[in-house]
DNA sequence: CGTATCTTGTGAATGATTTCACAAGCTCGG
DNA sequence: CCGAGCTTGTGAAATCATTCACAAGATACG
């Protein structure tokens, strides 16, 4: 199989959601011209991005919404359910817990863990938030997919190697630090110092 | 002058990271080579991006750490200090502000706003979290530079019109939703459904 | 049925970014 | 002062991503 850019799977998550938002409204085929509009691409970008997995439109017409929202939902993998843990029940952890929307879209948060004994054994949402000693054994046994690594920058390179000895094969990283992690294993990192610089730079150059 | 990718803001963004730590750790000069190996780039990559901006280096021994540091600061904007606003204080809004390490890089939050009147008023860390309807004169009267934006969804856009009405020239948004900003605003976004979806198609595609 | 009008899918062209490769500069040890 | 051993800065080449442009299929309607 073809190799496919990051930004084009950020992309097809874009249209995913714009299909939502065009079935929601009752919308039966949609162009790439329209999915575009939204997205801030071009329509031939849309189509290209969407010749790789397929021919999924009709000429003249378009797409269908809701066939074009189930072949997108399988490319992204979204008919499955991934079993994600958090690491870290800070403020962060916190608020990421309680947005549900995850939970909607095929995330499910099955374990949390802290390192903290304070915050340890406090209920959240149905959830005992765990000591981090069960974390490696409890990533073994609920054969968690996902980690969502929301710990201090300085811990955090040792709680993914753990999280990766234990078999997780994506990581989600919130520490504003550079992972080092096996090939094999997935990492994205949410960078806000770097947005916000990236905002200064911006800024700067006017 | 010439365009900058975005990618380059970037990786310059880490460089000043590994930097930062180079020099905690006392080390006085680094090379190209050792700057990519921390950052998963290739030394020609890190060279090429300097030398957008002048040339830096010292052949035969590399770049100073500090003058880099302070090429860096200067490249990205980070001598002064940015006027931060924070609009929606839910919990994410309260992760953000109590993140105080946006404080040390010159990211100073300088007002806190909410729609919800339950949630006006209350103190935090020395600011009053205010009301919707005094934000367009707020940020106006203390010149903000940088809008974080951190309301649900169906919300943003309409933050984010008026935030760019009264000024604001460059914008955070951590709702998942595609904004629309006048052109001469810098929109980043942070979108962690579409980084968990980026994963689940990693995770699928094996 | 025919023609005017859509829209897709996709090679080819263009543009952007990354990597290569090497001359030129600096340091150090003898 | 010389040569060995680094490392930078940068054109040129290679790779990767986006846009163009158009044939071909679908529809609508008189």
């Amino acid at each position: 199989m073809k190799k496919i850019s990051e930004s084009a799977v950020r992309r097809l998550s874009l249209y995913l959601r714009f299909l939502q938002e065009a079935d929601a409204a009752g919308t039966d085929t949609i162009s790439s011209g329209e999915l575009a509009r939204r997205g801030g691409a071009t329509s031939a970008q849309v189509r290209k991005d969407l010749s790789l997995f397929g021919s999924f439109g009709k000429r003249g017409t378009g797409y269908s919404v809701k066939e074009l929202l189930r072949e997108i939902r399988t490319i992204l993998g979204l008919n499955r359910s991934w079993k994600v843990a958090l690491v870290g029940a800070g403020k962060l952890g916190s608020a990421l817990f309680s947005y549900r929307d995850f939970e909607a879209r095929g995330f499910r948060i099955c374990a949390v863990f802290d390192a903290d004994p304070e915050k340890v054994g406090a209920s959240w949402g149905g959830l005992t938030v765990r000591a981090d000693e069960e974390m490696d054994r409890v990533l073994r046994e609920e054969e968690i997919d996902i980690a969502i690594v929301a710990v201090p920058a300085d811990a955090a390179q040792g709680v993914v190697d753990r999280v990766v000895r234990a078999g997780v094969r994506s990581i989600l990283n919130f520490a504003p630090v550079r992972l080092r992690v096996p090939n094999q294993v997935i990492l994205r990192n949410v960078d806000v110092t770097l947005e916000l610089e990236g905002l200064s730079f911006g800024l700067n150059a006017r």
